[in-house]
RNA sequence: GCGCUCGUAGCUCAGCGGAUAGAGCAACAGACUUCUAAUCUGUCGGUCGCAGGUUCAAAUCCUGCCGGGCGCACCA
């Protein structure tokens, strides 16, 4: 019996009492069953009599009698205890909590998929990092993060897309070839500019590429600067990410908008909706209607469009593209274009308390950690991946929420022992798949399963952490929590490190081959599923051998 | 000044209103002729920043204060 499984049982009793005319209450949408910290509390436990006391109008206590007697008449259940002011205690016969690992053996990799968010489709910005430059450790938390929460909300029935924005267009960009050819003709760098050694890297490219851009005029050596430095940034930064893991479905350029006449028409679509005005010359936007602080220029004085004016065609954009809700990921030095935002939102007609989710992540930290001197003293993703590997950059990056402050220890993420967590599921995984090995050459089969043999109290835990799972899948992805996977994974891996000292699968000796081996040789495929299915959402390898 | 955000063990951090607040590290003491010791077992360690409020129940929700980070352009 799966925690699913026992909640819609106590559902049915719930319903049963109320028929019977023993209880007057509605019955809730979702009744939360719990692992108990406690042993002794039981398998399971629910506090449905607690809430349920008031509604009732009777005491806790006499609404956890009714169900109790109820429950503990269900085939499968050994136990039902009354503890505290009306906890629900529950201990499963062992053969029916461990019926869980045919269950899971059987769905494979699908084991933790869900319908949490069936039917409901997405579009994801992360990173969008401007193209000016190379990706740091604050663009490789949200890329880690992001990517773990796409995964996640996939697995969860969610239709995903994930999307780069790209700024493309405007003043930066223009102070980014101007940087590039200032390094070129060896003048000063712009105000402004960008200083970082990379510059002068993609300088060198620039004129290799095109040696001729000495004698053009000004003007035009600029421009030809930006956009060759520009398609050589941005295509390594997509390697990069590809490097680490992270695909994006879609590239959108903030230029495309301009060009395409897309940033005009947004203008005249928000005038439409009442919210434009004309002020001083330019054109604004009334975002003060929906909370901001202040107005925004749309369309500065001199004609020109404001990179604001980009992001309101961008929205419209996201909506003509059928995007219900699209979820930004945005770092804490961003936080302040959060109301101008949802400001936007609302001047287009939509409700922004439905159609966009912004998630704003604390930056990170990490001590130890040679800066990039090509960079200008930040930390670059390459760097890091190089330096730490790729799974303990993901896997050390996923497993914090993105709103806790972060100081990653370089020297701890290169060690190989417990207080690396990468490594402790991994190995938890390696070893499981050595595990199985081993049994094979002593002749364990997954032949015969019998459930009642998984009673040991070390497999009372496991069991109970794999049948977990998929509610975890399903409540990271609802919270936009991926970081609750990782956790998950490595009580998994605790509870099967304290079953491997305890129980073996292959016989000591000449001992003979009994079915409780070959019992547990199924739980251990079991567990390997989950560890493998839940390293897959992180987007990190699960080896076979360490 | 206004706004956002964070504050939990010596350190790094978990903890969708529930029972005695947890994990890893650090410190100390143990376990490998037996399926991977990158593991396991035990001990030590707390005013959940402070003060009020909401309730059967608050680290968790609300208010105020203190402290750290960040943001407040006709820049992007």
């Amino acid at each position: 019996m799966t925690p699913d499984e026992l909640s819609a049982a106590i559902r049915a009793c719930l319903e049963a009492a109320v028929a019977a005319g023993d209880l007057t209450v509605s019955v809730p949408a979702e009744i939360r069953v719990e692992r108990p910290k406690q042993r002794e509390h039981g398998d399971w436990a629910t506090n449905i009599a607690l809430q349920l006391a008031k509604p009732a109008g009777k005491p806790p206590r006499a609404v956890a009698e009714l169900l109790a007697a109820r429950l503990v008449e269900l085939p499968g259940i050994k136990s039902v205890d009354i503890a505290g002011p009306g906890f629900l205690n529950i201990v499963l016969d062992a053969a029916s909590a461990a019926e869980l690992v045919r269950t899971i053996v059987e769905a494979g990799p699908a084991f933790g998929r869900n319908q949490q968010l069936a039917g409901t489709t997405l579009n994801l910005e992360f990173v969008s990092a401007n193209p000016t430059g190379p990706l740091h450790i604050g663009h490789t938390r949200w890329a880690a993060l992001g990517d773990a929460l796409a995964r996640v909300l996939i697995a969860s029935g969610a239709q995903v897309t994930r999307e780069f924005y790209v700024n493309d267009a405007g003043a930066q960009m223009d102070r980014f070839g101007g940087s590039i050819l200032a390094r070129i003709k060896g003048t000063e760098i712009p105000e402004g500019g960008y200083h970082g050694e990379y510059v002068a890297e993609l300088a060198a490219k620039v004129r290799e590429q095109r040696p001729d851009i000495d004698d053009l005029p000004l003007e035009e050596a600029q421009i030809l600067a930006r956009e060759l430095g520009y398609a050589i940034q941005l295509a390594e930064n997509r390697q990069t990410l590809d490097d680490f893991g992270v695909e994006f479905d879609v590239w959108f350029s903030e230029r495309t908008l301009h060009e395409s006449g897309s940033v005009d028409a947004a203008v005249d679509r928000l005038r439409e909706q009442g919210h434009v005005e004309d002020r001083d010359g330019a054109v604004w936007l009334r975002t003060t209607d929906f909370g901001d602080d202040k107005d925004r220029v749309l369309v500065k004085a001199d004609g020109e469009k404001t990179y604001f004016a980009a992001d309101a065609a961008y929205w419209l954009s996201v909506r003509d593209r059928g995007f219900p809700k699209k979820i930004y990921m945005l770092g804490a030095d961003h936080h302040g274009y959060v109301q101008r935002l949802k400001a936007i939102v609302a001047c287009a007609g939509d409700d922004p308390a439905e159609s966009v989710e912004v998630l704003i992540g604390q930056l990170v930290s990490v001590g130890g950690a040679r800066l990039s001197k090509r960079a200008g003293n930040i930390i670059e993703l390459k760097d890091l991946v190089e330096w730490l590997g790729r799974d303990a950059v993901r896997y050390s990056l996923a497993r914090y929420p993105a709103d806790s402050p972060l100081a990653l220890d370089g020297e701890v993420l290169q060690k190989k022992t417990n207080d690396n967590p990468v490594f402790y599921v991994q190995y938890a995984h390696a070893r499981l798949c050595s595990l199985a090995n081993q049994a094979r050459e002593h002749g364990v089969e997954r032949t015969a399963f019998e459930p009642a043999l998984l009673d040991h109290v070390t497999e009372n835990e496991l069991i109970a952490a794999l049948a977990q799972f998929p509610a975890i899948v399903a409540q990271a992805a609802e919270l936009r929590e991926p970081h609750r996977v990782a956790r998950h994974l490595e009580v998994v891996a605790g509870a099967f490190h304290k079953w491997y000292d305890n129980c073996r699968v292959t016989p000591r000796g000449e001992d003979p081959v009994e079915d409780l081996h070959r019992t547990r040789l199924w739980l251990a495929e079991a567990s390997r599923l989950v560890l493998a299915n839940g390293l897959e959402l992180l987007g990190v390898s699960a080896p076979e051998r360490m």
